[in-house]
DNA sequence: CGTTGTGTTGATATTAATCAACAAGTGTGG
DNA sequence: CCACACTTGTTGATTAATATCAACACAACG
């Protein structure tokens, strides 16, 4: 077993440039606080990353500001190094797919249709890395770490696309809603806050409507089904954005369909 | 414009391997017949399929049968050159999702999840070559072409993915049969048989259980939905497998949500 | 202290699922 | 060649789940 270790995102003064999320490239810190660096995807030196950053356009987003149609949209792809974007697409007459959200180390723009029929967004006040993907293509080849983290993300990507893809299908309300505090779990005990205890406790920055647009559900059934499983005991809401996971063994159960 | 063409699969007597295809491989036909060689990511000399159809083991799946938990899953991909599949992912009570049909030249196992949670099943009677990840990992370094063609095979995937999610999240029965269509007469535009001159006909090899597993419906619902746009005149159904797009454009807006 | 955005709950409507019957092929054995 | 079973497809009646419409609660903010 490894000891438990607690991510937070690299700063400036620590001489990392925020791009190094891109390659992975996170400070772990163990339980007692003493800070190291971690590499996610192999050896990385100084030098490679004074290489990307030089590449690198890092722009803090505003909470509800649009961020992927800025510029020409299919020449350039984003990291996220601090808070939380959401992925979606649009309907002409306005029905929305949230098609992912995207935290600390997310590539957005892999998935790079001619059209770009997607849109980003940011939740929280977000900071990027944006990437002119002609100049990233020749960095590729001198790069095989960022190379194979993209093959890596993509492919990640594809199996959460897939799972998504059985919860918006075949999954009840009651089982998507599950799926996702479980998910979001998962989420939270990867990248908890620097202080935070390891609790079952989830932060939602989203707000309800893009739940509901995550889940192919509305907001009230959104709504009711956090209700009911909190008036069973299930869960527990503090707060509209927090909610603790009081039974998870219970919550994954349904998650699966095995209830 | 470009003179139209159409696409067959490679034959061994050519003396290409079927592995070709994974390298998007195919032979091209003009409307004359006059076959000639067509390469879709870059050249590649014959050399290199010699050397990619040393570690392809190719094999022919009959219809309805399984083939992607043959062996250690996660060990080994896959790549169609003949017929289709299907790969779906299982619920423990039986709910299926078919996250996607492969077709010729179309890999699958790119999104390599540990738990390999997914399965894919031959719809007609397959073709496939299967390549061991380990021996494709070393191969890939002196096979730019294939490493190309791999990222843009999982870049397609995820943009496919994408707009999955949002008929399953957003778009009703109606729009997500018509969807359907609309999709399937791209691939059948992709893929001509040999000799079928351009109509708006697509065929249909797989079962309505599979459509309806494909589109999050029932089998039910998929069958009163094809009827009433049969009755309404947009599509006519020969045969079970056969439907005619009489009105596609008709259809495309249906598809797209602007109806 | 009202205004606005967000979240919650209730009543009703609607879509698609379920349950049921039957039709149309397809293959098998007599 | 036909009778039969068996699979697949279609249609109808009813039910169930979730959406829609509506009202209200609550907190943040100027």
């Amino acid at each position: 077993m490894l000891e438990v270790v607690q991510r937070q995102t690299v700063s400036a003064a620590d001489d990392y440039p925020p791009c190094a999320a891109a390659l992975g490239h996170v400070i772990t810190k163990c339980e007692r606080c003493d800070a190291r660096s971690h590499n996610v995807c192999g050896a990385i030196e100084t030098k490679d990353l004074d290489r990307l950053a030089s590449i690198a356009v890092t722009t803090t987003v505003a909470s509800g500001r649009s961020f992927i149609d800025e510029g020409d949209p299919a020449e350039h792809f984003f990291t996220v190094s601090v808070g939380t974007a959401k992925l979606f697409k649009l309907l002409p007459d306005g029905r929305r797919q949230i098609t992912g959200f995207a935290g600390l180390g997310d590539f957005l723009g892999l998935a790079v249709s001619s059209t770009y029929a997607f849109s980003a967004e940011a939740i929280d006040n977000v900071q990027i890395c944006r990437y002119s993907r002609a100049k990233l293509r020749t960095l590729l080849e001198d790069f095989p770490a960022m190379k194979l983290r993209l093959l890596e993300m993509a492919s990640n990507e594809l199996v959460a696309a897939q799972e998504q893809m059985l919860l918006l299908g075949r999954k009840s309300a009651r089982e998507r809603v599950a799926s996702f505090l479980i998910a979001r779990l998962a989420v939270a005990q990867q990248h908890p806050g620097h202080a935070t205890p390891p609790t079952n406790a989830v932060d939602l920055p989203m707000v309800r409507v893009d739940i509901a647009d995550y889940l192919g559900l509305t907001i009230e059934t959104v709504c009711r089904t956090l209700t009911r499983l909190k008036r069973e005991g299930l869960i527990a809401i503090p707060s509209a954005t927090r909610i603790i996971l009081c039974k998870p063994a219970a919550l994954r159960r349904l998650a699966t369909g095995l209830d």
